[in-house]
Formats: structure tokens, sequence, C-alpha cells
DNA sequence: CATGAATGAGGTTTCATTCAT
DNA sequence: AATGAATGAAACCTCATTCAT
């Protein structure tokens, strides 16, 4: 995010006006597409309504992008790249792997809103997103995507080594982190606040770290 | 499931060959429609494509359904009330809810071995589905999903009552079971037998029920 | 009329159960058709829906007649023999032109009050029964009609000739009194009962006959 | 008339070039319609051969229409229109009825001659036009011509009051010349030449305002 | 750089007609 | 004689993409 600002503020001191101008405009159109995508879906959304909305004509979209399919692409790298940025930084705080998670669901939760479109995006239109790309670059795609999961999941491991985990299998913990984090951010567990997202986030962590069964004697932690 | 076969074995009895095969050339329609849509989704199924794998002119598709979306919506119906079936006879069988649990999962399990597109047609392209439904079968289709969705919330109450789950939010239970089993249903967690995946809804059970969480002292129940 | 009875009952006599038995169901597919034509036009129909209407099965259409053509052809050469009927009788009876032409739109009038399709198919239909016309169909169809129009064109010379009419051209003559006792027909002038109709006929023979210009001492011709 | 030329004009000083061609190829699409629609009829015209006629593709006809059925509407909307406005110029000019109508008929045939299609699509086609018309577009269409309709009604009662017709019915009045009219002009009573038409014209008005029947010295019957 | 008119391939849908039963 | 499932040609319409201006 910081990184990003710096780029603005190094684009201004770089690059021509004309270039600044060129980059401002190609992040409109991709706003607009954004929004079409995420309210109408890859394949209903149209050119003509993309265009519009970016208050842009139809022809000038090919003036930055090479079809529709290359919209929906560069959208998703974008996202998926903010994800990584900020997986990044929480893996970098060395602080134990459930403050981690915490972490990163809150900031999760907090794009959910800023970015109103963002989960929408990233999590719906993944069916279509795949289904039109072409083979070379999806296998470009998951690669990427692959590398970082494969980044969370040695992080489990060092987790189950320094006593953090339980010595389970790292991939399904992963999974089962995945889908559930995933449900709950989109479907916000009928959350109408970011306030009450963050506690729903502290549920959440409590029953993936102490499970849902009721305890006998022993109490756990938390 | 009892009814269902009886019901196929009535036909034979009941209806005119003419009628038993229209309805087996139905099926075969809807089967056909089914891989095609698993396979390319549906907005890039064409009724060429389709019809051709049913072995039947275009036109014979709309002897059977009014257009694409009403084999869309036909099959998620069909697959829908296909969880709900064996959901309700899992909820009569008045076992632990862990073990309906692990029933619930090891049919669905058995289901997306046996029926390949289960899965894909489920999960994938329910966001198709809905951007291709009218408003009003849209409403219709979610009331009835609800309504099962709150007879599993209620099931969730009872077992904490019960003093088998924790005081918690039933519905945040259930989006947490609901999002982590979607996830490892669908990518299976990496298992290439149905053996093996019944080995991993152990594991996830005992994520779920016993969390990830390393325990000091005093062990865990299982 | 009378003759048709006879028809019918001669069918009694000469023909056997089984083909009196066709030739009535031929009639119903026909009188479904002129229904079903009427209603909705000839290219909106649909033989599925005259099926329908007739009680039959699509495919039994084709037993009686060669295709939907045929159908609206059979139709428009049974309408226009009534009406070819009809005029025959009246120029038999020797009266003077003015009664026969009152005596032909009584009868008009009551066909369109009896057989209510009767001109919806005769006048509106024309034009999409000429184009569905074959060349030679429609050159044997126009022909038929064209003797049956000179004949009242001749009648028309007679009355001139007798000094009842003006002596005007005739084919002028025929035009105004066809056109316009077609525009009176089809739209009833607002009548509602057969009686009503009746009396616009005597207003529109007046008209047609007097002038529809005030004659102020002694008529002038123009 | 005058008005149009003017808008003509107007158009290539207030238009860009870009908007004046874009309403060229709008009527150009629209003749080329017409002359389709004219010869086929519209069930019978394609889309592919208005374009082909048009010489521009098929989608092009979709830039400037809804839908085939939006042509049909626009062009008996342009014949109506030139019609209204010819009618109302003449019901301006304060003229006895009876040269009013002369001027009117002569109007058309002027029309009939130099518009090939007028005719056949405005009387021919009005079947099918309002078959194809949705209830709404119907109503907004009628309504307008009923408007229209009743000032020439109104224009035969003021000829009545100022003793220029016969007291009778004006609607019936109106059926009459608008069937006789239409015939004359749609069959053109054999004519093949304006002159020819012109002259028919004036038989007409004499048989519409002194009648048929030879008169035998003064008064008429009935 | 920007436009938007034009294209045309390809989609869904309809329906007259056929033919095995 | 009667059926109605099946066909397939052809219709209308959409929209990503191109290109002259």
């Amino acid at each position: 995010m910081a990184e990003f600002s710096l780029d603005k503020d190094q684009n201004h001191e770089i690059l021509s006006r004309r270039e600044r101008e060129k980059l401002a405009h190609r992040q409109d159109i991709l706003d607009a597409a954004t929004r079409v995508f995420a309210k109408k879906g890859f394949f209903n959304a149209t050119l003509d309504e993309i265009a519009q909305e970016a208050e842009f004509s139809k022809g000038a979209l090919y003036l930055y992008f090479n079809n529709k399919e290359d919209l929906l692409y560069t959208i998703m790298k974008e996202k998926t790249s903010k994800i990584d940025e900020f997986v990044e930084e929480i893996l970098n705080e060395g602080i134990p792997f459930k403050e981690e998670l915490r972490l990163f669901l809150q900031k999760l939760a907090s794009f959910s809103f800023s970015d109103k479109e963002f989960l929408q995006i990233f999590i719906v239109q993944h069916a279509a997103f795949f289904r039109s790309l072409s083979p070379d670059k999806a296998r470009e795609f998951c690669s990427a995507h692959e590398e970082h999961d494969q980044k969370v999941i040695n992080r489990i491991d060092g987790a189950i080594k320094q006593g953090e985990l339980r010595n389970l299998d790292s991939r399904s913990i992963y999974g089962m982190i995945h889908g559930a984090s995933e449900n709950m951010m989109f479907s916000r567990w009928e959350c109408t606040t970011e306030q009450d997202l963050y506690s729903k986030i502290d549920i959440f962590i409590d029953m993936l770290f102490n499970g849902i069964a009721r305890k006998k004697e022993v109490g756990s932690e938390q």
C-alpha cells in the first residue's frame, strides 16, 4: 500500500503529463470494468456498458487493453497482488501465526468494505476468469498463485514446528482456513459494519483454534 | 432414494413405452447438458454442443426444456434436492451432531466420485446460475434453500443445548462448516481415491471440533 | 346454400361412413384454421395451435392438406365461392340493380354476423394469401375472381343501358361500390346488431345512388 | 413540405458531417426496408434481404432501429404523418369541401406515383403492422390516427351545416369516401399515368356528390 | 489519443414438415 | 387413419472487435 503510494508520487516526478494521464485513464477503465463485472458478471457485461461507465468510447478500451478477457485478467492480477502484498507484509512481522491470521482477516475485511467489488470479483468471477483464459495464461496465473499458497503452507508448517499448531497435515489446515474465511468474508456472516465483522473474525479464530466442541472439565484458553 | 427406485420401477408399469422413452430422453439431454456446463461453464456452453453431446437435434432440446436457462435451472434443482434429500435422511437418524456431519461429508464425497459433475455444477455454476435466473425464479430457489439452511442451523442450536457444541453463534458455526467443507470437497484436498477423502474427512472433523491449536497439558478427546 | 345442404345429404347416401367422417374431419380442421388465422393472422398462426384448436394432432393436418399454405388457399376458395354463389343467385332474380345491390349487402351483412371470421379472413388475409401463393395458383385464383368481377361489371353496364344508372365508366362504379362496401362491412360502421347494419346499408345505397351533395332546387351534376 | 426542405438545409448547417451521414444512413435503411416490405410483405421480408438492399450489414440495422418491428413502425409513422401533414394543409385553405377532397385525392395520387411503395405499405401492411405491434404502441398509434380521423369527420359536419352536403351521418360519409378512395388509389382504377388518375378522381367526385343513379327529371326517389 | 459506425460470426429460438410407430 | 417426437433450416438478434476519420 505504502509502496503503491510511493509509485504514484514517483509517477509525478518521472513520467510526463501525457504518460501520467494515460495511466490514470487506464485505471479509470479498469475501475469501471471492475464495477460492471461485479454487478453483471463477466459474460453478461458488455464492452458498451464498461465504456459508458468509464466515460470513454468503446474503441478507447482497445487502446489500453487487448480485449475483454484482458480486462478481467488485469483486474484479477491487481486484486491478487494486493492480497499477496499484504500477506508478504504480515509474514515479515514475526508475530505468532494466530495473530498473523487475525491481521490478515482484518485486512481482508477492511478491503471488503473499502473496495466493494474486491471479493465479488476475486471469488465469484474466478470460474469465468479461468474459463476465459488461454491455457498458457492460466498456467502462468496459477503457478504464481501456487507459489504464494506454498509460502502460507510453509508458514503453517513453521507454526507446527514451533508448537503453536497441532501436528496436522498443513495443506488440510490451509484448506480449512481458506474455505471458511472465504465464506465468512464473502457473506460477511450477516455483518453490516466493519466493526461487527472484526468481532466475527475473533469468533472465527476462536473456533478455528479451539474447536467447536464443548470441553468437559479443563477449560481452553481464551 | 428408495422411493426414487420405486418410482423408476413404477414407471415401467404405469407409463406407456412412449412416456418412458420421453422421460429417458429428457434425462439424456439433462445429463448431456450437465457434462457440457461442467466442462465449459454455462455461458461458454452452446446448445449446438449440448445437442451433439445428447445426440439429439438442437430443436429437440426445446421439446423438453423452455430454453438454455431452464436447462441449468433443472439441473441445479436436481442436484440441490439430492443434497436436501440425504440431509433429511441423516437428520432423522438421531445420532450425535458430529457423526451426522461425518455421514453427510462421506455422502458428499461419495457423490463427488460417482457423479463427477455434481460439485462442479453445484458450486462453480452458482454465480452464472443466479445471474441467468429471472428474479422470480431466483427468489423461489433461494427461499427453498434458505428453508433447508435453517433446518441445519436449528440442528446446530440443538447440539449446543445438548452440550455437544460450545455455546457459539450457530450461524457462524454453520458458515465455518459450509465454507471449509465446500473447499475440501471441491478441491478434494488432493485426494485421488474415495478412501483418501474419507480419512481427510476425519481429519477435517477433528480440526473442526478440537481446533488446530496445540493444547499444552490436558489432552483432547479422540 | 341450398345446394350445399343437398350435398351434405347426398353425402349421407352416396358416401360410406368412413368417407363421411373424413369429410367432416377435414371441415373441422378447416374451421379451426379459419378461427386461428382470423385471430392471429396467417404468419403468426402456428400449425400447433391449429391442430390444438381442431383437436387433432399436428401430423393429421397433413393427411388432409398439403401444407399451411394449402389451408389458407382452401379457406379463401371456400369463402370466395360462398360470395360467388349468392351473387349468382341474386343476378338470376331479375330485379333492379339497386335492389340487387341491397340484397347482396344484406347477405354479406348476414354472413359477417353468422360467420364471424368471414370478412376478417376474406379481406385482411388477402395480402398474406397472395404472398404465400405460388405464381401458378395465384393466377388461377385471380382469373376465377376476375371472371366473376366481369359478370358484375356487365350487370352494371346493363343497368346503365336500361337507364337505371348514369352513363359512367362501369369499372369506376364497380370500384366505388367495392371499396365503400368493403369498408362498411369490415368496420361495420360502428354497428353492433345486424339490424343496425341493415339500416346503414339503406343509407349507403341512398348515398351511392343520390350522392352526398345537397340538391338546391334541381340537381346539377357538377 | 416547405418546412421539410428547410429542415434538410438546416441539417447541413447545424449538424456535423457525422450526424448528417448518420441521418442519411438511417433513411437509406428505411427506404430499403420499405422496398422489401412492399415487395415481400412484413413477415416474408428478412433482415438479411433488407440489409443487402440497404447495402449495410445486418448488424448495422440494429444501430438505427431496435428490431424488425421498429422498422415497420417507423415507416408507418412516416407515411401516416405525410398524409396527416397535407390533410392539415388542405384543411387550412378555406375552400369548399368538394374541392378539398379533390385536392386531397390529387395529392394522394401524386404520392402513389412518386413514392411507389407508399400505398402498398400504407394499406396492405396495416394488418401485419398491427399484429406485430405491442398493445401499447398499437394504442398510441391508433389514438393519433383517430384524432386525425375526427378532424376530418368534424369537417364533414361543418360541410353539412353550411349546406354543402346532405344531412347524413357524417361517419357514414367518411367511411364511404375512405373505402372508395382507398380502392381507387390502390388499384388506380387501371390508370397508368398520373394524368389518367386525375380524371378518374373527377369522375369519383362526381359519383360521390351526385350519385350514380340516373336522374329522371327532378328530385330523387327515396 | 480518441471516436463510434460498421462488421459478421455465432448465439438462441421457432416452426413447418416428416416419419416411425 | 392418426400420432407426436424429431428434425433442421432459417429467422432474429447480440456484441467483441476493427478502422476510417
